[in-house]
DNA sequence: CGCGACGTTGATTTGCCTCAACGATTGTGG
DNA sequence: CCACAATCGTTGAGGCAAATCAACGTCGCG
């Protein structure tokens, strides 16, 4: 029962009484998930928070064409999920699944809601991890309006270096914008300039 | 001295006792902005909390060509800023202007982090804020990774329609990700179909 | 009135996509 | 443990969505 990533996290915020870290514990479930599972599917409605603790998951949208687009990479201590069906508890855009064999811990949304009434100082937590999502996102839609695709790929390096080693090429494709080709090709060019 | 808009955005999330409310009323400073006033620029720290009551503020990004991206249009109700600058204190990449005649209500930094401290109920408040605007990111990205240009203008009317009617045209060119010339050849093809 | 911002239209270019084919891995069932 | 399938990265030819550049008419505003 490893609970110790995401304490320790929280802990960097908040400190809890051991009473409220307690309280906490028993809403937390862990979970091993093997590579290619789906954790939430499009249409359903988003009813877990899921925090990774080992392994990689990701988010994705599958368009008209059935493409796969890959919104986010969550490597352990990150929380994924699909933030819309969460909140309003409707149906899913996105898809959730396993990059590689992977270990999280889920929380059921109706404890979520419960934890935080019982547990106030959590909001903390919560407020300042949405805000630095929120940082993350905000520079990543200007960098896909404003920069052309091999340097949206220079900055997915910079902000990423371990998931470059372990992830295939055609999510990273996925990922910043391009198809695997296009990203293949440009990778071949750089390496000659 | 308007500050009843944001006082009852906060309470549709959470109740503040009377002497809770002066805490915080005494932090917000109201402010009126010209068309075109900057009130952040790139490479300013952003210090401020900016909460809009009236007009409308747009964030952007000016690229290396000197173009202008823009993240975020701000109507009254709405809060923008530059989070990540905001959370780390660190050099924006986003500038913030009006792009008509505004009122604003903006708190600063050190007031805020005092604030959250002193009243945590706010805490809640901007938890959800964060949820909120999360969610809509997320969707946003999405529509950027999976969408053709036309039905990303679709979208960007159904979500803001009232902007539509108030927004030059090469604005929402921006926000959407193509040039003004494009868009305007879109919408021509469009009325022909 | 005259200037500057905006929307439009056309000609041309380009960044990126599509489709197709191929070799190299990986992995999986017999 | 091998054979076959699936997945991945690569390369090339051709195509399309959107950008660039340039010119022009309109409008609102100082």
């Amino acid at each position: 029962m490893d609970h110790t990533l995401l304490l320790s996290a929280i802990a960097k915020h908040i400190s809890l009484e051991k009473e409220e870290e307690e309280y906490l514990i028993q809403f937390l479930h862990p979970k091993k998930i093997k590579k290619k599972q789906l954790l939430l599917e499009e249409g359903e409605v988003n009813s877990k928070l899921i925090y990774v603790t080992g392994g990689c998951l990701r988010s994705y949208a599958v368009d008209k064409n059935g493409f796969e687009h890959v919104l986010q990479f969550a490597p352990p201590g990150w929380w994924i999920g699909d933030m819309h069906s969460q909140l309003e508890q409707l149906p899913a855009r996105l898809n959730i699944d396993a990059v590689e064999d992977s270990e999280i811990i889920f929380i059921l949304k109706p404890d979520f809601d419960a934890l935080l009434l019982k547990v106030p100082k959590l909001e903390r937590y919560f407020r300042i991890l949405g805000q630095n999502a929120l940082a993350a996102y905000q520079y990543r839609q200007i960098d896909h309006l404003s920069l052309p695709a091999i340097e949206r790929y220079g900055n997915f390096c910079k902000m990423y270096p371990s998931l470059i080693r372990t992830l295939p090429q055609k999510q990273v494709a996925s990922y910043i914008g391009v198809t695997p080709e296009f990203l293949s090709k440009m990778l071949n060019n750089a390496i000659v300039k």
